[in-house]
DNA sequence: TGTACATCAGTGAACGCGCGTTCACTGATGTAC
DNA sequence: TGTACATCAGTGAACGCGCGTTCACTGATGTAC
């Protein structure tokens, strides 16, 4: 993958000098998703990667910063929208919040190297959509909504301060999960979904038999991990 | 801080060797704790922050590395007794758990640079100890066994299996917890208190306000935070 | 139909920087005779 | 009591590396006349 034997890369025709940038994009998206630690990406390193000379990428982005900048926006809006597919078909809010929260959970699972630089604080601030602008209030927007509309569908009075408390505390214990699912996969970690059902059922007060029904649902064929931890342990670590 | 306008450092007198070493750990300790990113900490860094040459910390330590790791495995002890100290005077289970899961997240949250590259996975893995080797284990093994002491002694029966999945969500609660407080200060949080409360009124099924009280005892001199945000927002991002 | 020219899409070499690591060295201080 | 020597605790200069950024350039291709 870092060493491509292909030709050396020919000159894009006239009309399409948009084609660079969108293989920088590309090339950059990959390497966030395929590095140990994508916090450490260089510049020259998303130029080898496309096959271009380092100075040919400022004539797309001022800097590598908009770059990631602008792969990170991609990327969140990736996330939220996959959480809003998950929960556009949930009849009940109950559903809703699963669907969205499962679908948050295993986007982060699968995505560690982007869970990480997106959320994870792996960057710094200023590069980040969710930490400069409020773009993290919107995907914390639709858990609180979410579950505000679970509690609220058991009778329970609607007080957005208790709300608002009560969904971030569900996302933060939703992160934890997955950054430490992400950055600690030698201990013996149960099965995501019961960890996710778990979760769940916690905060809404439903029962985990239900739950993680709902979660089965949000995904079908859940890849199985094998048991003691997900990631073969790594380097040794002397 | 960094500006040390002191004597440009005498060299130890013959038997005091070890003098530098003290220093060395102390400086990287210090500077763990005080940059804005700890994982982009440099030997050269190191080196000036002593006011000593570069060359001369290969006497006492191999590495940047093994310096960084000596100073967080004392930062995990530390931690690791601040927990076990705050829960020596606990006469009852649940005064045991409040009093381990505030400590823990009360260091992090006063220690996001130490916690961020302990737990948050912000340094390669080999160099912490919490992920090399089973070092974590023993913090994890401590939240389960007083988290099983609760429900036990709410008559519910032993079950190890359960008992451990629980401390681990309870863990990655708290994780959450604190990795997010701390790298999204600008999100308008909660008193700490409140959160830390709600979470453990969750995982043990105890109304709040009976752990609301025994938060309170472990810390009395909480310090208050302005409203909308612990941190002064940082830079504007562009 | 031919040709001069402008433009587009990048290149290649160079710069200065901070980094980790090496190596021969220095100069104070204790010790053996 | 004097002195040669060993050692300790570090120094200073140098190395090669990868990095971000700049700058003058190149060569293909479309366009004006």
């Amino acid at each position: 993958m870092a060493d491509r034997r292909t030709a050396p890369r020919r000159r894009n025709p006239r009309g399409q000098g948009e084609t660079l940038r969108a293989e920088l994009v590309e090339a950059t998206a990959r390497l966030l998703a395929t590095l140990d630690r994508p916090e450490t990406l260089t510049l020259r390193q998303v130029a080898r990667e496309v096959g271009v000379a380092p100075a040919s990428i400022y004539g797309h982005f001022s800097d590598l910063g908009a770059l990631i900048q602008h792969v990170l926006r991609l990327r969140y809006e990736e996330l939220a929208q996959l959480m809003n597919e998950a929960a556009a078909p949930a009849a009940e809010p109950l559903d809703d919040l699963v669907a969205r929260c499962a679908a948050y959970t295993h986007w982060g699972v699968d995505h560690p190297g982007e869970y990480g630089t997106l959320i994870g604080g792996r960057l710094p601030p200023e590069l980040v959509p969710l930490t400069a602008h409020g773009a993290g209030e919107e995907l914390l927007g639709s858990v609180i909504a979410s579950l505000a509309g679970v509690r609220q569908r058991r009778g329970e009075p609607a007080d957005p301060e208790r709300s608002r408390q009560a969904g971030l505390l569900l996302w933060t214990a939703l992160h934890g999960l997955v950054a430490l699912y992400n950055d600690h996969g030698n201990l013996p970690w149960p099965p995501l979904d019961d960890l996710i059902t778990n979760t769940l059922s916690l905060h809404t007060g439903e029962p985990a038999a239900k739950i993680a029904q709902l979660v089965a649902v949000a995904r079908p064929a859940a890849p199985e991990r094998p048991v003691g931890g997900h990631r073969p342990a790594g380097a040794d670590g002397s």
